[in-house]
RNA sequence: GGUGCCAUAGCUCAGUUGGUAGAGCAACGGACUGAAAAUCCGUGUGUCCCUGGUUCGAUUCCAGGUGGCACCA
């Protein structure tokens, strides 16, 4: 019997956690989160994981699964995710796969790249060089060790510069060599549906969701892990300006604003993301209907004619 | 009712000694392979309230209108 994969992917506060527990619940499954940040036990309120009830109504994966102390990525998400598809395909024909986090759900689908870890120490360096000497330094010495991926980063990039340096550093060899662009093969067909609406309705739900995150008590959520403000898990929306906020350099009401800014702009970066995807179909809230009309249509096609994005 | 002030981008406002306009914020578009709720790049989006007048030419000057604010009745 095929196996299938359906996402639920689209912009944040549209409406994904409430769509993918009426998909499981109609297939009778259960749900893999693909979000990065509702991963992490420590934050609840700020990356509105799913309510009590709602995890009630359906069995869900990687939500509260790991600690924000944990250095947590796409490709060790891929490495659990994987495995873990294959148990509860042993036991349903579709797994629902819920979640906004570009990179992780690109990573279950085309996989990414087998790339050893960095040092840390030479990360660290790198990090220190960049303050001291400008990224104009680090450029050099990546056209010096990897002339190919040079040509192809986006040389104002630091994040970038910095990852291929300290893979060049740490193994010695070019980090382009690591880079083999293939889209790895699954044995699950895969299904995208994509939830969005009207960009200023969106907008509305988004700023009212973050007034119920500070009614719910964000800020004090935000209190409690502000001692290690300074982890990758915590470079957040809904997170960092509060802590700007308790370090006294913008006011409580500019907090709350920026949460709401910095929400909407993610949300646009999602659907440029998702959108390039010519294999999602996309939906609107409240069209559940029609939505489980096309997914039990495209289950029924014969396998393995999903279009998947272009490679990037 | 009278007098005064104001009317320019989504918002707050600059500005043009008359040659069709620009800041901040907001917004919009894009890139993306181990930080991805990250990181980075790009874009003014405009009946200068309306109608006349003066002028080669009016968003700018003049008159009237409309709307808003303030004060006086």
């Amino acid at each position: 019997m095929q196996k299938t994969l359906i996402i639920v992917t689209g912009p944040t506060g549209i409406g994904k956690t409430k769509l993918g527990i009426y998909i499981a619940r109609h297939f009778k499954t259960e749900i893999v989160s693909a979000d990065s940040r509702q991963i992490f036990k420590e934050l609840s309120i700020g990356t509105a994981v799913p309510s009590t009830e709602e995890l009630l109504m359906a069995k869900h994966h990687f939500i509260h699964s790991h600690s924000i102390s944990e250095n947590y990525n796409a490709s060790k998400y891929e490495n659990e995710a994987l495995p873990l598809l294959d148990r509860l395909f042993q036991m349903h024909n579709e797994v629902i796969m819920v979640g906004g986090s570009m990179l992780y759900i690109d990573a279950v689908c085309k996989g990414i790249d087998i790339i050893p870890d960095a040092d840390p120490e030479i990360r660290e360096a790198l990090k220190i060089r960049l303050v001291q000497e400008g990224v104009e330094s680090l450029r050099l010495q990546l056209k010096k060790l990897d002339p190919v991926y040079y040509n192809q980063v986006d040389l104002k990039n630091p994040a970038r510069i910095i990852h291929a340096l300290e893979i060049c550093l740490t193994t010695g060899k070019p980090y382009s060599s690591f880079r083999t662009n293939q889209i790895k093969e699954r044995p699950f067909k895969i299904i995208k549906t994509g939830l969005n609406c009207d960009r200023e309705i969106l907008h509305q739900k988004i700023n009212l969701r973050v007034d119920n995150m500070v009614k719910d008590g964000l800020e004090e959520e935000a209190r409690g892990v502000y001692p290690l403000k300074h982890l990758n898990a915590l470079n957040t929306v809904g997170y960092r300006e509060w802590f700007a906020f308790f370090d006294g350099e913008i006011s409580r009401e500019k907090a709350i604003g920026l949460i709401k800014r910095n929400s909407r702009r993610y949300a646009r970066k999602q659907i440029t993301w998702f959108g390039k995807d010519p294999g999602t179909k996309w939906f609107e809230p409240g069209q559940e209907n029609e939505i489980i009309e096309t997914i039990e249509k495209q289950i029924k096609k014969h396998p393995g004619t999903i279009p998947q994005a272009i490679d990037h």
